[in-house]
DNA sequence: CGGGCTCAGGTAATCGATTACACGGGGAGA
DNA sequence: TCTCCCCGTGTAATCGATTACCTGAGCCCG
């Protein structure tokens, strides 16, 4: 392949001329001409290997996700690749599969790959390498789930108005015990969901008991179908469920089904997340909507101004409740 | 950031013995601890960027992939992320987006960052950087789909035997008039799973007219349901019909429901792809199944062959059938 | 006791770009 | 006409590793 070196001779200048006229500097007609005809003639592409080693910037960006799998991050990496090359950098996706040691894994060779910065929706609760990924400096930007103990703006969506619309729509429909199926344990957004939710349900005299909120094993249907289950098996099983994450409501419909019982009449069904195919269930899912590609679009510029050496505040957008027909109501669109 | 000569300084050594024990040559213990002992004290890292740079090796693979949001892809291209780390490479994704513009712009990009090796599943009907790669000399497999025109080995699934097990299946059920909703034109594998499934039929008794043969006008849930629509809508509908594509099949599944009629009982309906949520649908979806994991990582190989200069042939997985509820039987299991 | 062999380890070239600095020619002002 | 300045271009250092080649110490054997 060509390099270089090549264009110089071919074009009869210097490599500095052609590097010159390459990013823009020195804008005279006749050399710039002969410059670009013998880049064209030798298809010339710049080796970005040598031009990162030589400014000390990939122009690459990292990315590392809990769990790739699951249709929410898979949007959100999307979303994340596609601003990220409108505005020039490559992404490198890494996925944890929500374990921590994968996580630290992909976080030490993105490091060793001297990306210009890191993002990372944390698996479990953190992680060594982040801390050391601070330490070296490396611009770090927190997506969806924030880490105790990392000092990095973390940009995420937060659910109060939806929840509080949520609550409305439920008390409306006359559902008055209702249930949360929560993250393990550990999970500080988790948390906050939750407790959002019973603030946003004590208006209308409704109470969240602790038999009524169980934590999920793990972040998958399974956990989330076990959940349900204890819910059910209560002396006074819930007339409506939320679930604070997409696959384990998938589980928790599962079971549901499994009993012969149906949403909504049995037991109403809500989850967070709202992903493309909650609209193809039957019934079609209530769903708290994260505005998942501005995540995506705001994370990457957060970690742009982190890059380029600036202050960058933490971003929280707000969720929006897409209402469905899994609480009773007919759909509204 | 701690480089090689820092380390020699440290050590007393020069940067070519610090070079040689990282590199695993030179086995003098004397040396070796000092030399390991100053790596562990700076927290040196090697640079990765400069080893590319002089080894004009940069360990890292490309994949562009067609639709990273369709859930078959999405596996897939976690498969091969996984077996490539796990062979010391890293993973730069691209997503399509079924562009074949964009298909284009990111293997340009791969290109530039002079990776060792390309992995496509070509969106539309080719490209022109497709061929460039070819003609660069950069190494490439193609995943998923063949390109005409292009020499490169391709990795696969077909689905022979699983579609000989489904018309059994389907015969065996007194279903006698299928249809297929196939990928829009120019898409290879969709005709070859048409011919294959009308093949299949044959020795059933069972036609398949060209009236119960729906091109959809794209890959996605909306192009499946307007076919589903048209079959529908014929005098003598379709008592069973099966989707080259798990999101074609979603669409259609919401015309049926969408009409009020019911899967299985009005139409039998299976989908290519089996991707994880099918299992928790209403009825779960039988499907043909992909050995998708096994696609990443036979598709890794194959790379990897070629990029060691040896030749490597296509690589052509069977499918299976995967029988749930969607055409009136019992689940298996 | 000396010559040659072995091998650990140092010196310096190299990968392909960017860029600080030097240089030289031409135009303008005195 | 001479001088100074400007600016376009060339020369060479540099980024951080790998590696070909060279050096010199130690050892064996005749």
């Amino acid at each position: 392949m060509a390099n270089i070196k090549d264009v110089a001779e071919r074009a009869g200048v210097s490599v500095a001329t052609v590097s010159r006229v390459l990013n823009g500097r020195s804008p005279v007609a006749e050399t710039r001409e002969r410059v670009l005809a013998a880049v064209a003639e030798l298809g010339y592409r710049p080796n970005v290997v040598a031009r990162a080693l030589r400014t000390a910037r990939t122009r690459t960006l990292g990315l590392v996700i809990s769990d790739l799998r699951n249709p929410f991050f898979t949007e959100l990496a999307d979303a994340v690749e596609q601003e990220a090359r409108r505005l020039g950098y490559s992404l490198i996706i890494g996925n944890a599969g929500e374990s921590p040691q994968q996580q630290d894994d992909h976080i030490r060779t993105l490091l060793d790959r001297r990306i210009d910065g890191l993002l990372v929706s944390s698996a479990g609760t953190g992680s060594a390498m982040l801390g050391e990924a601070v330490a070296a400096g490396t611009p770090l930007v927190l997506l969806d789930r924030t880490v105790p103990g990392i000092a990095a703006p973390c940009v995420r969506a937060e659910g109060r108005a939806a929840l509080t619309e949520l609550a409305a729509h439920l008390a409306a429909l006359g559902r008055r015990r209702p249930a949360v199926i929560v993250a393990p344990a550990g999970t500080p957004i988790g948390d906050e969901r939750l407790e959002q939710f019973r603030t946003a349900l004590a208006p209308h005299g409704i109470a969240l008991p602790p038999e009524r909120i169980g934590a999920s094993p793990d972040l998958r249907p399974e956990g989330g179908r076990q959940v349900m289950r204890r819910l059910l098996d209560l002396a006074e099983p819930p007339d409506a469920v939320l679930a604070t994450d997409n696959l384990m409501a998938l589980g928790a419909l599962d079971e549901v089904r499994a009993r012969g019982l149906r949403v909504p009449s049995d037991v109403a069904l809500v989850a967070f997340d709202d992903v493309a195919w909650f609209a193809h269930l039957d019934p079609p899912l209530t769903a708290v909507a994260q505005p998942t590609r501005e995540l995506g679009r705001a994370a990457v510029h957060t970690l742009l101004e982190r890059i380029e050496g600036r202050e960058a505040p933490s971003v929280l957008l707000p969720a929006r409740l897409v209402r469905r027909r899994s609480c009773g109501e007919p759909a509204t669109h």
